[in-house]
DNA sequence: GCTAAATGTTGAT
DNA sequence: TCAACCTTTAGCT
């Protein structure tokens, strides 16, 4: 279920199974049969994520791409792999593992232009070494929308997904209705250095945790109810205040917040 | 067993 | 603004 922390460990994943090992990579599905065709047996040299984006890069600068959309998954074990049953995408094999892909928006090879064209797309990746929080900065200080939209846009942020969105924006205390230009720099810089905590929190569970100090998150030790805020949340009290969590739809997807907490 | 919703994006209207 | 993509799961029956 991905978010950006979950592109990222996956890029991990892969680089610890497969990296400087040749894999064999084939679509049982056959809807991405050409690409696998043409990789299958290469080397993985490293792998990179950006945002919601996983790249694998294999000899002479090939790279497989993958978004992972809404429900894509990847699904991880040793070999000998399991006889492909529906509708597997893709799957990579090699130095005693295998990993199977289902359900991707986009599983295609880019060159290495076409990889940094994707990239140039993206805003500040909170994950990714350092990240220059600067455009972010730039985008949100000029715009009129609302900060709850601007989060969701991989262009401000690269990463934030709907979990992040609405977590984040609660633990600022900000109304998710605030055009970008209303909120002011300290903010905005707490609002980011937060994100990146919470992301990296998630980045090391595995699992997207808010309402424990980042530093203190561990898998298994928060009931998933008590997980988040508001996310998911709707009509239920809230965790600060006790005014039911209101819900509606922004952004094309149902957003979450306290209405007491975040007014404004 | 069926239906709706889900941590997302794109492209058509 | 909405359907499509294509998969899993939760919550019904």
């Amino acid at each position: 279920m991905p978010e950006g922390h979950t592109i990222h460990r996956l890029a991990r994943e892969h680089g610890a199974r497969f990296s400087g090992t040749a894999v064999s990579v084939s679509s049982p599905q056959g809807r991405f049969a050409e690409g696998a065709a043409l990789l299958d047996g290469r080397i993985l040299e490293r792998t990179d994520a950006y945002g919601k984006h996983l790249f694998l890069g294999f000899t002479e600068q090939r790279w497989l791409h993958v978004h992972l959309g809404l429900y894509g998954t990847w699904t991880f074990g040793s070999l000998p792999a399991p006889v492909p049953r529906g509708a597997l995408r893709c799957r990579v094999a090699g130095n005693g593992s295998y990993a199977d892909l289902r359900g991707a928006t986009a599983c295609e090879l880019v060159t290495p232009v076409e990889k940094s064209l994707i990239e140039a797309r993206l805003g500040p990746d909170p994950l990714r070494r350092r990240p220059d929080p600067e455009p972010a900065w730039a985008r949100l200080s000029r715009s009129r929308t609302a900060i709850g939209q601007l989060l969701m846009d991989q262009g401000v942020v690269a990463g934030v997904g709907n979990v992040y969105r609405a977590e984040v924006l609660f633990r600022a205390r900000l109304s998710p209705f605030r055009a970008g230009q209303t909120v002011g720099r300290p903010e905005f810089d707490a609002m980011w250095s937060d994100l990146g905590s919470v992301m990296r929190a998630g980045l090391r569970s595995g699992r997207i945790v808010t309402t424990l100090p980042p530093h203190r998150s561990r898998t298994g030790r928060v009931r998933q109810e008590d997980a988040h805020y508001v996310y998911r949340r709707a009509g239920q009290p809230c965790r600060a205040c006790g005014t039911p969590v209101a819900t509606q739809v922004m952004a094309g997807r149902n957003l979450f917040w306290c209405p007491s907490c975040q007014a404004g």
